[in-house]
DNA sequence: ACGTGGTGTCAAGAATATTTGTCATTGCCG
DNA sequence: CGGCAATGACAAATATTCTTGACACCACGT
């Protein structure tokens, strides 16, 4: 019974956008975190520690779970 | 504007215990990590990565904020 | 008294997330 | 055309999370 594998997806890009035109930068100052790390999150090359993940939220003034979905990948 | 600083809070006692006496190696087993690994989150050593949080959610079949809390320190 | 299961904890190392610095590309505006 | 802001990308260094193995402690049943 192989523990389930998951992968994580993210809506990012798309609240940036709805939240007029912010920048990968102007995100990242208001998570605390650096560009880069806002840009590879967003890009799916890894995903967020928690307390990065509910900040993420915050900005957006979402639930974690409208930002940040978990798939089942069996 | 120094960036919020933040702390995780969870549940995961109560909810094992909820959930007929579930041991910590039960719920590890379940989320695929280490019983040390449980024990450290469920004891806020440290806050567990996005995926593991999700697969402890769904675990209890709850939604991630009913198993973490995120608390603005200011 | 003895064994056992559940828990707390530690240390060393592997794996992953994050930072900083740097460079290339693209689109836009002067 | 020339500059600039936004993005994508990489590498090296640091930080954090997770694993494995070990040991102690306590509560419980026999």
């Amino acid at each position: 019974m192989v523990p389930a594998k998951v992968v994580i997806r993210n809506q990012i890009r798309a609240l940036r956008f709805e939240s007029g035109e912010m920048t990968q930068q102007d995100l990242a100052d208001r998570i605390g975190v650096s560009r880069q790390t806002v840009n590879a999150i967003e890009g799916g090359k890894y995903s967020p520690s928690l307390e990065v993940a509910f900040r993420v939220a915050q900005v957006f003034d979402k639930p974690l779970e409208a930002v940040f979905q978990c798939l089942m990948t069996e």
